[in-house]
DNA sequence: TATTGTTATACTCTATAACTATA
DNA sequence: TATAGTTATAGAGTATAACAATA
C-alpha cells in the first residue's frame, strides 16, 4: 500500500476530461506558447528525427552557413544559449564533421566557425526535411495566418522590456 | 593551452553581431516560438519569482481551483506532463499546504485534488502578480494583436496533425 | 488485462562559478 | 581588467520502465 493520504470524503462529482475548463489557461500567453511548442515539437520529430538533429543544432548549422566566420560567443548569444553550454553542442557538430573551428588571426582567443564540405552537403539533406516540416506546420493555419503568427511572435520578442 | 584545433587561416571578415543575418531563423516557426518563450520567461521571473512559483505549478493551482476533484492523471495529461513527473511537482504543492489529495470513493486508485484554504488564499496573491505579468506582456503588442497571437497559438496547437 | 499513482533512472537543457589564454 | 572558450557541477524538465493497488 503506497497511497496513505488522509481519507477525507470525496465530493459528489469527478468531471471527465472533456468537461474540464481549461479556457482560463488558453488565455495565458505562457501556457499557449508552451502548448504550441509542444505540438510543434511532435511534428519536428516526425520529419527531423531520422537526421538525428535537434532544433538547436539545426539552428547553429543554419547560422554558420549564412554567416561563416562567426565566433562561438556570437552564435550562442543569438540563440540564447550560455556559451558554456554551447561548447559540447559544437563539439558534437564538429565530431560529426560538419563544422570547423578555425583559429582567428585577429583575436587568438576566439574561433571562426565554418561549415565543412561535408557539412554543406548534409545541410542540403537537412533543408529538404526541414522544408517538409515547415510545410506541414504551415498547413495548420494556412499561409496567411502562419505569416501573421510568425510576425507577432517576433514582434513580441523584439518588444521585450528587458532585452 | 586548452585550445588546440587545426590552425587554418581565418577568412578576411569577422562580422559584428549587428551585421549578422538571422532573418532566416525568424522565418522558422520553432525558432520564433522559442524566442518568444525565452523573452516571456524573463518577464515571468520579474513578476513571479518572489512567489517562488514556476509556471507549471501555477498552472496546476489554476486548474485545480477551476476544476476541483480532478485526478492527477487528468491534470498531467492536460498540461502535457508525464504522470510520473507530476508526482514530485504535486508533492511540493501539497507540502507547501496549498493542495490536498483526497482519496476518492468511486475509484480508490486515484486522488481527487482540491485547493486548501491556504491554497485559495495564496492564489489570490498569485493572481495579483500574474495579472501584472499578463498586463506587462500585453503591453508589448497591444490588446488587439495580443488577442490575435493567443488565438493563433491555440488554433495552431488545436490543428496539430498528431493530437 | 488495463489504469492510477509511484519509484527509479537516464538524458537533455539550463545556469553559475572558476579556470586558461589572450586582449 | 575584461573577454573567449572551457570545465565542472547542479538544478530543472522530460521520457521510460517497472511495480503495487485497484478497476
Amino acid at each position: 500500500m503506497l497511497k496513505k493520504r488522509i481519507g477525507k470524503a470525496a465530493p459528489a462529482r469527478s468531471p471527465s476530461p472533456e468537461v474540464v475548463d481549461i479556457g482560463g489557461l488558453k488565455r495565458i500567453l505562457g501556457f499557449s506558447l508552451r502548448r504550441a511548442q509542444l505540438s510543434m515539437y511532435k511534428d519536428y520529430g516526425r520529419f527531423m528525427d531520422r537526421l538525428d538533429l535537434r532544433p538547436a543544432q539545426y539552428s547553429v548549422l543554419l547560422l554558420v552557413r549564412e554567416n561563416p566566420g562567426l565566433s562561438q560567443s556570437t552564435i550562442s548569444q543569438i540563440l540564447g544559449i550560455q556559451r558554456a553550454n554551447f561548447v559540447s553542442l559544437l563539439d558534437e557538430l564538429e565530431s560529426r564533421g560538419w563544422v570547423e573551428r578555425r583559429s582567428s588571426e585577429k583575436d587568438r582567443r576566439s574561433f571562426a566557425l565554418h561549415l565543412t564540405k561535408k557539412g554543406q552537403a548534409f545541410m542540403k539533406q537537412a533543408n529538404v526535411a526541414h522544408s517538409e516540416l515547415e510545410a506541414s506546420l504551415t498547413q495548420r493555419l494556412g499561409e496567411q495566418d502562419t505569416r501573421s503568427l510568425l510576425r507577432l511572435l517576433n514582434q513580441f520578442a523584439d518588444e521585450a522590456s528587458v532585452e
